[in-house]
DNA sequence: GTCTATAGCAGGATAGAC
DNA sequence: GTCTATCCTGCTATAGAC
């Protein structure tokens, strides 16, 4: 089927684009880790940027949906930030996650990509964690003070515990997530 | 003089480097960023993956250097590993430690410069700057409890911080370092 | 020492056979 | 639908003039 495909083929190419950037990643690589030969690829897709730019909506597509989702989970403040620390670590969200890093801070990104990033800006993210975290100030269960530079940190914190990840230390990040959680909780 | 037109282009190099990796940064943005023509380029590196190998030769060594004097800085473990931190973030050692980031996650490196990064494990890190996180929770500055986890941690954030601001979001680091350090102290 | 021009090659994209 | 062969662009690296 021509949508398995082409699932099959983006893929491969968020893991490479994930690992190794987007002119690291060549389409040959992208043909070996799918299984199939180097042309069929631009059977799939137009050219190596449109598949860059498709990976990089679709990983801001669910980022936000990530977040806007943490206020719906279970349980405290807390609870719900520590819940949604472990969705981010798991596999396929840090891989989103790390391909909009390097979309973000690495090379000369395809215009299309480079309008989706700059729509998705890290202020976004933290307004919208935000009431979450001030709510937990108010219950006590996190620390006082300026709640916008604290996220920051926190979430600066995220990118380098998925990076280091990335790089396989194998951590078992279940068991210790409560340690990174602490930047909030001082 | 040949050394500093020398050093000029590794300059230019390790910013673009550390910035856009390998693959992403071309030649020909070396040499426009120190402002001399492409060619000439050649006259002083062989090729673009001797720069790359050399000037990871250097980041490392200067991560080593400033691992290796955590211990010698004035005043409590506390104080000494907020001196490091800080040392870390500014813009010259911020350089080198995201070429070295590149150079671990992303991209097909250069054999010269990959055998340099195997010898320099994350590990190694860790265990110098122990010591001193040991006699800090013996002094009773530090949490209780598995340190080396715990100092995985705390380089990870740092990664992430480095990386984050060099998206510069201007944050004053000098003045926010003590969130950071809420990992070991809590 | 430095620049401009160009050779040579890697890799993105296309054509055509099966 | 898929593969192999090939075109063509862009980049690394070299040659040669000043």
């Amino acid at each position: 089927m021509f949508d398995e495909r082409k699932d099959q083929i983006k893929k491969a190419a968020l893991k490479l684009f994930a690992e190794k950037g987007l002119a690291g990643t060549k389409m040959s690589m992208i043909a070996e880790e799918a299984g199939i030969s180097q042309g069929l690829t631009y059977r799939y897709f137009e050219s190596k940027d449109e598949i860059f730019g498709i990976l990089v909506e679709e990983a801001i597509e669910e980022s936000r949906n990530a977040i806007r989702n943490i206020g719906t989970l279970p349980g405290s403040p807390l609870e719900q930030l520590k819940a949604f620390t472990l969705r981010l670590l798991d596999e396929n969200h840090k891989q989103y996650f790390l391909l909009v890093q390097q979309a973000q801070t690495s090379e000369v990104v395809p215009s299309k990509a480079l309008e989706a990033i700059e729509r998705y800006s890290p202020q976004d993210t933290i307004e919208q964690i935000m009431p979450i975290f001030v709510r937990g100030q108010q219950e006590g269960l996190f620390a006082e003070g300026n709640a916008a530079k604290r996220l920051i940190v926190f979430l600066s914190v995220l990118n380098g515990l998925m990076l280091q990840d990335a790089k396989a230390m194998g951590m078992n990040w279940a068991q210790d997530v409560d340690l990174v959680l602490n930047i909030l909780t001082k």
